[in-house]
DNA sequence: ACCTGAACACCGTTCAAGT
DNA sequence: ACCTGAACACCGTTCAAGT
């Protein structure tokens, strides 16, 4: 609330660095990577850019709009793998590809998975696996391919990057998962080397310390054995 | 904030009604699921109680508490299959139980698979499928089949209900798919009759509305498939 | 067209004080 | 032990008014 700092100008004057809905996108998208969406407010934003919250409703329309903005500006980061390599390793590629992107800028695909894109503009991906699936012989099934695959896909990241409890520490969660009661959890109990801090629901890491690659891979290939197997039979 | 409502009670005075932390729980429960997770705060909470916020925080703790509590209470209600039947359609009720009751109380089931639970109250489905993945023969890629068939099943179902973005109708979503440029978006365009309403990222009802109940059995049983042809191997 | 400044109606959380 | 009442430090959003 200083006169001198940059974000008290005079009535009307305007910013010496311009505030486009580029910038106040790219601001946001900074801001929700480094703090997380619930780090993240209209008011924390605009002073962030030296301006008044109004001046953002006035850019973007209001906090949804932009955190769609914000999405898509992810969405759109996604990178598509040769589209003339074969089907297996096309679609093999695409999966990392989107799960690499979303552990890049985790707190984002998060925002991204939770709500449905609020723009068509994000549908290369969706598109591009479409054309695939016709290829390898889908038709009356094919929206039932398409949605185990993408569904299976992008859920098994978000599920992935489900943050820890902020309320417990890694530490307390640690010491309650190995202290598991056998009696009441005894497959738990007899195969907690394994699956300690690597299993879903059993891990008290941060999920971007811990990635689970070789579950996501064993996944996906799974799940291409089983579309393939199904279009020969 | 009149003087005759029940909330208006003397100093020190107890409720008429006893609040336990119990009930706040369930009074927590039922807003979230019928207003979501938007729509509930603790200030409201406790005006629907009839006592002052700070009430709150004495018997449950701060917010992030009491969703994990609400958490915790919807996923003890997931019902479990007779352990007796076969792996194979043990595990397929298992599937459909936890998306049914993912589809009675959405916004619970979204918040639930959104943060990770913060007790460990919740592992009877982990345990009862790794004892079953034992059974099938699984040990050193134990982690990865659960995880596969965890992320997989919970991410689906979390992606499938993702709401609509509240800022555009279903009409315009609506418009804008089927009137997708076809040269962009070519395969979407040639299989739209297909997919409209019908596939992610391609949906302008309610999910609740258009479940997609095929499509998760597909995926379901693409994924046993998988996992018993990796075991007769 | 673009931004200020103030206002409105909310939040979550804490804490001394009451019974 | 349990609850009040008030306070603190925030929110998102709107809108008349300025340049």
């Amino acid at each position: 609330m200083v006169k001198s700092s940059s974000a008290a100008r005079r009535r009307g004057v305007r910013a010496d660095v311009p505030v486009t809905k580029e910038a106040i996108v790219e601001a946001a998208f900074r801001l929700i990577d480094e703090r997380g969406l619930e780090g993240f407010s209209m008011r924390s934003l605009a002073a962030e850019l030296g301006v008044f919250p109004a001046t953002l409703y006035w850019h973007v329309g209001d906090r949804g709009a932009l955190l769609g903005l914000v999405e898509y500006e992810w969405i759109k980061q996604v990178r598509m793998p040769d589209p003339d390599t074969d089907w297996r390793t096309w679609a093999l590629e695409v999966a990392r590809g989107y799960r690499a992107h979303a552990f890049r800028h985790p707190n984002i695909a998060r925002l991204a998975t939770l709500e449905r894109p609020q723009n068509t503009g994000s549908l290369r991906l969706p598109d591009a696996l479409i054309g695939k699936l016709v290829e390898l012989g889908f038709d009356d099934d094919l929206v039932d391919a398409f949605n185990a695959l993408m569904g299976a896909i992008r859920g098994f990241v978000i599920v992935e990057l489900a943050p820890r409890p902020e309320s417990i520490g890694p530490d307390e969660i640690e010491a309650e998962i190995r202290g598991l009661d056998a009696t009441e959890y005894p497959n738990i109990a007899a195969n907690v080397d394994r699956l300690a801090d690597r299993a879903l629901s059993l891990r008290w890491s941060n999920p971007t310390d811990r990635p689970l690659d070789d579950s996501f891979d064993f996944l996906v290939n799974v799940l291409l054995d089983g579309l393939e197997a199904r279009r020969r039979a």
